[in-house]
DNA sequence: CTGAAAGCGCTAACAA
DNA sequence: TTGTTAGCGCTTTCAG
């Protein structure tokens, strides 16, 4: 006759434990702690009371292998610094908060290879679905969203074409209009501010929609003025100096984010230029952070964090009601002229 | 005699169905995947090769569970938009880049009821490591973590009884310092501005600390300004235009964040308050995002990157090398005196 | 309302 | 170098 080795004591606990600790089968235990199946209350309370005082938190890891049902989605950004995307993440948080869905981040850097790494991370966990900035990505990148079997959301852009569903802007449309507000409030001289990274597509589809909306009024970019890494805010002042120095006749600067935007304005009110008379300024993003500047900067809200909430919908709609095909929802961004356009 | 029905498509793949394709057993292609033990270089090429044309991506969950191995670590923060926590959670990234480990993020938004759900979640899928932000939390989520039964580490503060290791700066010293710094500079009517949320155990202990400095020179807060929510420029804006209409005989203002300050340094000279010879000002984080404004405000560095990139190495290291205690890793913040304070 | 048996997809340990 | 066997901790399914 054998006694079994006692249980190494650091050992986690088992639904085992608790059942042996409550003296209701496993399987019933585990009826209870999911809220599964009718269980009498009598059973129940024993169980919970158990499970509290032994501590018991239940392994995820065996519960989705056996289920087959992972409660993560899976979230893939480019960076964390942005400003914009820790507000994405906020309204994917918010939206999931209620449906047991558990968002799960992962960044990029801006590097193809980063993101087909962090992909694949990520689908290893079988998650309900993703969520992941920008229509482009490498064709394995792409191969591997297409064969998740999973709801696949591309957020931030509608400009392309997208694997599942879509839910953005078009930076297109949002360069296009304001470079016809701009034209409109009388400006003709424009130069361009903005990032150097190749990969942000974003920023690059802002720019061409902006050169086309000046197209239609006869005009092209009379300057240009990038950028990369560095804190922004100083470099909106480093090249708004470097910009002016080498063009002094513009009468406009187009920045691609509200940060150097601020930088350019801080540093046309330092140096006493007339803003929005004699030189207007706009940038893009509408980031409240910047609320209490001198003067507020034209901007065009880019609907981050409600871009966030439907991306969520759409998985936490779609987890639940089987599959249906990839819905396209394209947000409007407002102009906002604040205090940098004439009137 | 009976066929196998075929396989749902849609299926995911598995190991079997790499075995299959590539005519070797599902443990010599597990290995191959895993670069584990010796495989001939022939199997091996040709078991790549088919799991690379069918798409193939590993389920971890299941070899989780058989290895009794994730390669998980789960931080915990209380928000996003505050600036400080996406640069600590920068700084994990890097450091766990080379290691295999992947950090899962979660946020409390300053809710110990979310934190304890947050851990919750987290622990139930048996991360190899947890870092949380801060010392203060529920019985419940103490219990937690030190049953978890993996390396926990805290970050941010080291004014405390942490549960297992910490990597952090004493905010106590933080305040205790700026205000001798600031006392040495012969400011004498020192008001503090700050956040009013009653979670915020570092900005409160930063207050102590501060207060202790003053009364070290025989001084105590001559006013003090609290605000929620908002844009941070904005209400440091108007939170100064309030304390100073209040007590217009502030010699320096004190704030708990470096965003509220910057509001109050570009109301100060929109005001054309001399700044630093008739209000001197101060914030606290050191955060670079801020290196464009007109004067650059004094601060104190709060080792952002470097406690995430520590406190990540020891959960690596852990993992690594078996079961160490609980270290202490004090981290030592330099105050920057900028142009905002009197030489 | 409760329990017993089978197995999710993978890997540890051992055998060949 | 490769294959076989057992089982990780849970949930599904079916039987009582």
């Amino acid at each position: 006759m054998t006694t079994k080795p006692p249980a190494d004591p650091r050992r986690p606990l088992t639904l085992r434990d608790v059942s042996e600790a409550s003296g209701v089968s496993e399987m019933t235990v585990s009826r209870v702690l999911r809220n599964r199946g009718d269980v009498s209350e009598t059973t129940r309370e024993r169980v919970l009371e158990a499970a509290r005082a032994l501590g018991y938190v239940p392994n995820k890891i065996a519960g989705a292998l056996a289920s087959q049902r992972v409660n993560l989605v899976g979230v893939v950004i480019p960076s964390l610094s942005n400003l914009v995307f820790p507000e994405v993440l906020s309204g994917i948080s918010q939206e999931l908060e209620e449906t047991g869905l558990q968002p799960v981040f992962g960044v990029t850097d801006y590097n193809q290879e980063r993101e087909e790494a962090v992909l694949y991370e990520m689908l290893s966990w079988r998650p309900t679905g993703m969520i992941v900035a920008g229509l482009e990505h490498s064709d394995a990148a792409r191969a591997m969203l297409q064969n998740a079997g999973v709801p696949i959301v591309e957020i931030m852009d509608v400009d392309g074409d997208p694997v599942d569903s879509v839910v953005g802007i078009s930076h297109k449309r949002a360069g296009l209009e304001m470079a016809r507000a701009i034209v409109k409030a009388g400006y003709r001289k424009i130069g361009f501010l903005g990032t150097k990274m190749p990969h942000d597509h974003r920023a690059r589809k802002r720019l061409e929609g902006f050169e086309a909306g000046l197209a239609e009024a006869g005009l092209t970019l009379a300057d240009k003025e990038f950028y990369s890494g560095g804190s922004a805010l100083l470099k909106g002042r480093e090249m708004t100096e470097a910009i002016l120095k080498r063009s002094p006749d513009l009468d406009f600067l187009y920045y691609s984010n509200d940060m150097i935007g601020a930088g350019g304005l801080l540093y046309c009110l330092d140096k006493g230029i007339d803003v929005p008379g004699k030189l207007g300024l706009a940038g893009f993003n509408g980031v409240d952070l910047l609320d209490g500047l001198p003067r507020r900067l034209a901007t065009m809200d880019a609907c981050r964090r409600e871009i966030g909430r439907r991306a969520a919908a759409i998985i936490a709609g779609r987890s639940e009601s089987g599959l249906v095909g990839g819905e396209r929802v394209e947000l409007t961004p407002t102009i906002q002229m604040g205090d940098t356009i004439r009137k």
